[in-house]
DNA sequence: AGGATACTGTGAAAACATTCACAATCATCA
DNA sequence: TGATGATTGTGAATGTTTTCACAGTATCCT
């Protein structure tokens, strides 16, 4: 099974590579690509060795080629229908990046149960009463869904989008969920990200007139 | 070096330390901890270990003083203030998270280029031009910074945080940031982390009447 | 008091991830 | 055409993180 962190890195790798097509380069080496993203050549080589990639040797990769190479590893063929779940601060910050985003994903449905959030189409996304979350989710065969609900109803929101046939999960509420076998969750925890950030930070540099 | 991953943890400990607090419990296990956590017994135990806690064996350990310790280790005394560049739909909704939650961490200050959105004062924190940005960090002594402006502003607004002081950053916006040495930096990408999401989903639950 | 119990702390093993280092490859050019 | 040089693909080495497994220790119970 091919790690997390190599499937961080070709979404990596796939961003800056859609830069270089811009800036017109039609061919980079494994090291040019490393330097930009602030890794090793040989990491980058590993990498598309890891999801079966072969380069024409000698003149680095065909930038083209291999986006479509990340895109048919990555992407859900047909693209991916993600279903939203709370229409608040966040999940309205969500729903206009996400949309405006062209890629793959596509939020095609959002919840939640405050009747002035529903009934609405934001940017080309329809709101629903979380009471219509099991009929949507079905009807529309959706597999990946985000929560942006507060934390004490995370777990109850999550519950219901697996009975309703998710199969992964990205949680921004502050409280990890738990979920049913054989499904992935990724939880998005901006608090301990700061905090980490703060750690560190001391670590780095610490406070004016410290020792060392 | 104590690693990004250990901080993590601790993090997450806490935040479930401080549930096992509300609901009066005085003592946990690691196995307990481990639990809630998704996480093995030992991997708790060393973690601590790491920041060099102590635990009264047989009991496990005393809620509020692993508490404390935590913080001890993971907190800035006295509270970390927080800049904040880039007050549009992101900002907004970060502004409204952190300020709510009751933690060591404080924004302090958000700055923008739009003079509709400085001057005022949003949940205690105030918003100024991005041109104050050097002299507010300077007199403030503030450290750590959040971005949430537009891709094509993250690298300039960073390079300007570092030559204002700046030791950590959080950046959102979706294009990794080059920062100096001796500095931290964190990046959050939503997309990346809804493609592994879409990407792991696949792995584990092929699509309907797909081969075993 | 002494033995049974439940837990921690940690060395050592295992698993996992990264980096090194070099043979193999192929465009290019004299 | 054949030597040159840049670049890949990958086995092996190294580094890091997690897990195992158990000795050691405090508490509780009889
Ligand atoms: N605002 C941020 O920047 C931010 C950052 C990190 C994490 N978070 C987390 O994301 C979540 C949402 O944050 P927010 O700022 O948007 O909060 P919010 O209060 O603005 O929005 C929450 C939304 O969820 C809806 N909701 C509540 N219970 C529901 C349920 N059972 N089913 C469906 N919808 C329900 C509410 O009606 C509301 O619209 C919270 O858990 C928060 O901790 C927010
Ligand atoms: N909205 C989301 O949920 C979301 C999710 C992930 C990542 N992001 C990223 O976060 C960033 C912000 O997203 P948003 O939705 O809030 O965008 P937005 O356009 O609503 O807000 C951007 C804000 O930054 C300000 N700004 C622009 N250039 C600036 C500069 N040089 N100095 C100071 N301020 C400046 C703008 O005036 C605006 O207020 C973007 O990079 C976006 O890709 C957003």
């Amino acid at each position: 099974m091919i790690s997390e962190k190599t499937i961080e890195r070709l979404s990596q790798y796939r961003h800056f590579l859609r830069e270089f097509l811009k800036e017109n380069v039609d061919h980079v080496s494994s090291s040019t690509l490393a330097e930009r993203c602030h890794g090793q050549s040989a990491q980058v080589r590993r990498d598309l060795m890891e999801m079966g990639y072969r380069g024409k040797s000698t003149r680095g990769y065909d930038v083209e080629d291999l986006l479509a190479a990340i895109g048919s590893y990555l992407d859900r063929p047909g693209g991916e229908k993600v279903a939203l779940c709370g229409i608040g601060n966040l999940g309205r910050a969500l729903l206009t990046y996400f949309q405006g985003s062209l890629s793959n994903l596509q939020v095609v449905a959002a919840f939640d149960r405050d009747p002035h959030k529903t009934g609405r189409v934001i940017h080309g996304c329809r709101c629903f009463d979380i009471e219509m979350v099991e009929k949507v989710i079905a009807e529309q065969g959706i597999q990946v869904a985000v929560i942006a609900v507060p934390g004490p109803d995370a777990q109850r929101v999550a519950d219901r989008l697996f009975a309703a046939g998710i199969k992964g999960l990205l949680n921004f509420a502050p409280t990890p969920v738990r979920v049913p076998p054989k499904t992935y969750v990724e939880h998005m925890d901006m608090t301990m990200a700061l905090e980490k950030v703060s750690f560190f930070t001391r670590q780095l540099a610490p406070a004016r007139g410290a020792p060392k």
